[in-house]
RNA sequence: GGCGCUAUCGUCUAAUGGUUAGGACAAGUGGUUUUCAUCCACUAAAUCGGAGUUCGAUUCUCCGUAGCGCUACCA
């Protein structure tokens, strides 16, 4: 049975690449019928953000990424631990690494070390001066029984506590056969004696990591490419304490632009960010999965059921991949464009709330049904590269537009003509009933108005458009004529020719 | 400095011991459209370098080179 874990650190907000790394846990997890686990990794007391792991269940619930054991939200917003292996939370299962502390030291599989910090940083000073590795010298692993023994008193009378370091044999290899990489062989030489219990009782990671995946049974660890030099420790220590260690796939690293790890530095990197611009959840999916795997084939359009059904570790390929916001933006353009109008409309809703409040726009919105909003939505869909643009660009569907002179006249025609045109066009929509105001009675109307005057398409129909919405790019009339009409009234329509008239 | 990983169009990537090295995004051009977008068609764009193995290497091996990662009582 395969046990997968997603094990992030909860430092506030989530990565895109802890986000890639929970997804193929999952994926791999719900592909082999196993279970995906959560476990959170607060061993650093320095850097818990309150609220963190509420933050990390509600993206993941957000997008899809489910667990089967760990933590959950429930309805009132609280959290909630489920699963026999837990808990999942390792600063409540501090005994369970001492325990495993104490077994290495009494074996001599690891040691007291009573170095200070400051002796620690003389040496690693040293060692920089003599262009020699920075490895920790073994100091306090040659101490003797008695030596250790007094000193264990002398801490303890004084208050302190000493650490305790992994003993890496003097000699010999560990091989890591890792499921994307193949055999990496590492000389225990270049292996430090890693700190594996800190001196406040926690353990660090090498530790707390193999003592869980092991008693949570954990079968295959999915995780970056920046934990491949510590993997032959996690070996050893499994070894060291009489386990079986689980299998292994490192993941290729996501990359800035400039092929750095990708960082907070350069862009957005937080998953919650490109939820709130309005990226899609099928998008951010589809995109993030793409990173670093792909099916093989060329298809490029896959559902979360999809990627389950698809994914293999096998796929997975070795070099980092840069994160190229244009390949998500058009993922995410078609997403929305496949999304069923009334969907998408409640998604707008917020956007469309937020760009008011923030420009200060007043109307009453209570007095436009919800079916206006959907036809907005509609013909503003097609050009949607996020959910976040909806508000400037149909902005003049609720306040008046400001108008640039030069972009009233159609290239073809010239401001007399465009001034003639306009003072026509406003006798034209005082003599329409209302009923005529839908679009399609307007297309023939204007049809006909066009041709009996003799004038070309253009001539009329861009000074119309630009003078109703102020930009050079927007949809065509018709559309947006009839719900001008319908939301701000008929009279709104010659209000805004008249005053685009004066700006000529 | 040490150790490790990686290397195909600008980006994500496919493929193979013999191919015109394929697709997608982005870019450009043309068509459609009053404009933008959509849609359609087309164009440009890549096997890091050097040896070796081989009839033949982008693919396998070695050596370079470059980029990146790790090198904490952080994860």
């Amino acid at each position: 049975m395969v046990r997968t874990r997603f094990a992030p650190s909860p430092t506030g907000f989530v990565h895109i690449g802890s986000l890639r790394t929970a997804l193929f846990s999952f994926l791999f997890a719900r592909h082999e019928n196993g279970k995906h686990v959560l476990r959170i990794e607060d061993t650093d007391q320095n850097r818990y953000v309150e609220g963190a792991v509420e933050n990390l269940l509600k993206v993941m619930n957000n997008l899809g990424v489910e667990f089967d054991e760990g933590y959950f939200l429930q309805p009132d917003g609280n959290m909630m631990e489920r699963g026999e292996k837990g808990p999942y939370l390792q600063s409540k299962r501090l005994d369970k690494y001492q325990a495993a502390a104490k077994k290495l030291v009494q074996e001599q599989k690891a040691y007291y070390c009573f170095c200070s910090s400051e002796r620690l940083e003389e040496l690693r000073k040293e060692q920089a001066a003599l262009k020699r590795p920075a490895m920790y010298d073994k100091h306090c692993k040659k101490l003797t029984t008695q030596e250790v023994e007094q000193k264990l008193l002398e801490f303890s009378e004084s208050g302190k506590k000493p650490v305790v370091r992994f003993a890496i044999p003097e000699s010999g290899a560990t091989v890591v056969n890792d499921l994307v990489h193949g055999e990496i062989t590492y000389e225990h030489k270049v292996l430090d004696d890693q700190v594996i219990l800190k001196s406040d009782g926690f353990p660090t990671y090498h530790l707390a990591v193999v003592v869980d995946d092991h008693e949570m049974e954990i079968t295959h660890v999915i995780r970056g490419d920046e934990w491949l030099p510590s993997t032959p420790k996690h070996i050893l220590i499994y070894k060291a304490l009489g386990w079986e260690p689980t299998l292994y796939a490192h993941l290729p690293l996501i990359l800035n632009p400039d092929k750095s790890k990708l960082s907070k530095r350069q862009g957005d990197v937080a998953v919650e960010d490109f939820l709130s611009k309005g990226y899609l959840k099928e998008a951010l999916i589809n995109f993030v999965a793409f990173l670093g795997w792909n099916p093989k084939s060329e298809k490029e359009l896959f559902s979360l059921t999809e990627l389950i059904q698809d994914f293999d570790l096998k796929k997975i390929n070795k070099s980092g991949a840069v994160f190229d916001t244009n390949k998500l933006d058009w993922y995410n353009s078609h997403y929305i464009r496949q999304m069923n109008l009334s969907e998408l409309t409640n998604k707008l809703l917020p956007y469309w709330l937020k760009y008011w409040e923030e420009r200060q726009i007043q109307f009453d919105k209570t007095a436009l049904p919800h079916e206006y909003f959907e036809r907005i939505a509609e013909i503003e869909r097609e050009r949607l590269k996020k959910l976040s643009e909806i508000g400037e660009r149909t902005a003049y569907f609720f306040v008046r537009p400001n108008y640039e002179p030069n972009l009233l006249i159609w290239k073809k025609s010239d401001s007399q003509k465009t001034k003639e045109v306009l003072n026509n066009l406003i006798e034209f929509f005082e003599k329409l009933d209302s009923a005529s105001f839908t679009k399609i009675i307007l297309e023939e109307r204007l049809k006909n108005f066009i041709s009996e005057n003799n004038y070309d398409n253009g001539t009329v129909l861009w000074p119309l458009r630009t003078s109703l919405t102020g930009l050079e790019k927007s949809p065509g009339p018709y559309e947006v004529i009839s719900l001008l009409a319908f939301g701000l009234g008929k009279q709104e329509i010659s209000e805004r020719i008249k005053a685009a008239i004066e700006r000529l």
